[in-house]
DNA sequence: ACCTGAACACCGTTCAAGT
DNA sequence: ACCTGAACACCGTTCAAGT
């Protein structure tokens, strides 16, 4: 990439990512164009679409968490360790708010940016949760699927204004409600 | 109300449920009143707030269930009277793909069409809920507030296609673990 | 009393023209 | 190789002019 490339490329994310953090995850593309100062067809020659861009935002979040999944995969026990993993995703997944639409929409859209990321995600709860419910620590009968819904209503309510500061409160119960062994 | 007005009001109603069951909630007003074959005006006029039509659209099912939740206030067991309720809110909030988020966020805004309508549902739940903590079958330690939150969550992932087929599962597990009887 | 649609200020997306 | 912004087809909302 040419150093000016390279340089609108950085700097359209810098923006974009206090534009988002204002507004939402539905703001103006072309709001995020003018205050980048950079014409649309930079912005979109850089990210074809606005997942690129979420993608681009939250990459490095996604892979922390998806080393962290395999440090969480050999800790004990085995129900913490899906809590402490559901903490963590559900708070990179509300840092950028309204986003979570986008990623639930992105696992059965093959063609999104969001795709490869929220497979690995869904994959790295699948097998934490399947690994809690070998040793009789959480639910038999739901799968990495649900657990997957589950992180999205989590977000879902964290993004709501109206519901804020009862976020944690849902999250014991709903977190609660996955494993065997009671409150959390 | 002049009789063409009566008519119109009628027929955009009509036009607006079609429109909204297909494109979901933010569908297009403008679509609406184009389908309605009525002037833009005219849409404004009688729904001043994309709510307002939310609201007229729900309002009959609103009331149902407003009866229907004096109804179980009385039916035994309690914990069976708020799973109920909760299946009928949900599905309400479902028949109209993408409301849920308005709704909630009608509960903080007293200048929603869909306020008033939002705090009585959110009070009958509130009545059905204490009364089954009265009874030691529900935890003790969450609210009507937090009831509703649930509420929201709920219909929030039926609303999503790509999680389509789970929520019978996911209201299981989120309703029981309202309860403290276990499974429902 | 009610209806209409032009007008205004936006938006996402594309693409010919420039450097 | 990359950038620009006009152009196109939309949108929500208002309001003067009509019946």
């Amino acid at each position: 990439m040419r150093a000016d490339a390279q340089k609108n490329y950085a700097h359209i994310l810098t923006v974009a990512r206090d534009v988002f953090t204002e507004q939402g995850a539905d703001a103006s593309i072309r709001d995020v164009a003018r205050k980048a100062d950079v014409g649309l067809g930079t912005l979109y020659r850089h990210f074809p679409t606005r997942e690129a861009l979420f993608e681009a935002l939250l990459r490095s979040s996604f892979n922390t968490l998806e080393r962290r999944a395999d440090e969480l995969q050999s800790l004990e026990p085995a129900d913490q360790a899906i809590v402490t993993w559901l903490r963590e995703i559900v708070e990179i997944a509300c840092s950028l708010r309204g986003v979570i639409a986008a990623m639930v929409a992105a696992i059965e859209e093959p063609d999104s940016a969001l795709h490869a990321s929220c497979v690995t995600m869904k994959a790295s709860g699948t097998r934490l949760l399947e690994r809690a419910q070998a040793q009789g620590l959480a639910r038999s009968d739901m799968d990495g699927a649900d657990l997957f819904a589950l992180v999205g209503a989590l977000t879902w309510i964290q993004d709501q204004p109206s519901l804020a500061g009862r976020g944690e409160r849902l999250f014991g119960i709903i977190s609660g409600a996955i494993l065997l062994g009671g409150a959390v």
